[in-house]
DNA sequence: CCCGTGCATCGACAGTTGTCGATGGAGGAA
DNA sequence: TTCCTCCATCGACAACTGTCGATGCACGGG
């Protein structure tokens, strides 16, 4: 006899391809100067930035600036457009909205 | 003359000590196993659930589990309690909830 | 008392990430 | 054309992270 205590066995709550999406943007975020480069873009006028104005908000090295850009649109968080000589960052709004549903 | 066309200026939209706290809680979050282990915890009978019963949903070593487990708990989204020989660990609601209010 | 069980900590190692300087390409201006 | 500006990519290096086996500690049962 003997079941153990509390070894009872958990249902599966979530399959392999969420956890490892939902990870996927929570990393992305896991970064102060990439939380802030979001936050500065949520908050500009036209909820859009160009790199130099970002490059500012972060104090980093433009390189540096570039590579957490790159990693927040691979995550799907922002949408980067070129336009004349700048690129312009601005925030996905489905997948922001669809993050904030993780935590309902 | 020549203001720059995109390089304004942007307001100051977080704070250091919010962007430093809100990324350590992000990086938490930042791995697969992490979010599967929440999620089970989550979906436990009682909210809560012990590390041998974790252990079968992340597939990893014994000890990688409470490496991760402790993570989560530093992170300020687990809470544990040690009953007799076991230890339990609950998700903190107020955590949790305040999560969701940033992508409000 | 001595064992066994559940879990945390330690030590080591491979893999990943953050950072910067250097380089290069695409536009715009003269 | 030739320059200059904005930005991405590359290469290198230090720092951090994930993983596991070994160990240790506290508890409960005999």
């Amino acid at each position: 006899m003997d079941v153990n205590v509390c070894c009872g066995g958990l249902p599966v709550a979530i399959s392999d391809a969420e956890a490892e999406h939902t990870a996927s943007v929570m990393k992305a975020l896991g970064h102060p100067a990439r939380v802030r480069l979001v936050a500065a873009i949520r908050a500009a006028d036209g909820g859009e930035a160009c790199v130099c104005d970002l490059q500012e908000v972060v104090d980093l090295a433009q390189p540096t600036v570039s590579h957490h850009l790159k990693v927040l649109v691979d995550a799907g968080l922002l949408t980067r457009e070129k336009r004349g000589q700048w690129a312009w960052y601005a925030l996905d709004q489905r997948a922001w909205a669809a993050v904030g549903e993780l935590f309902a």
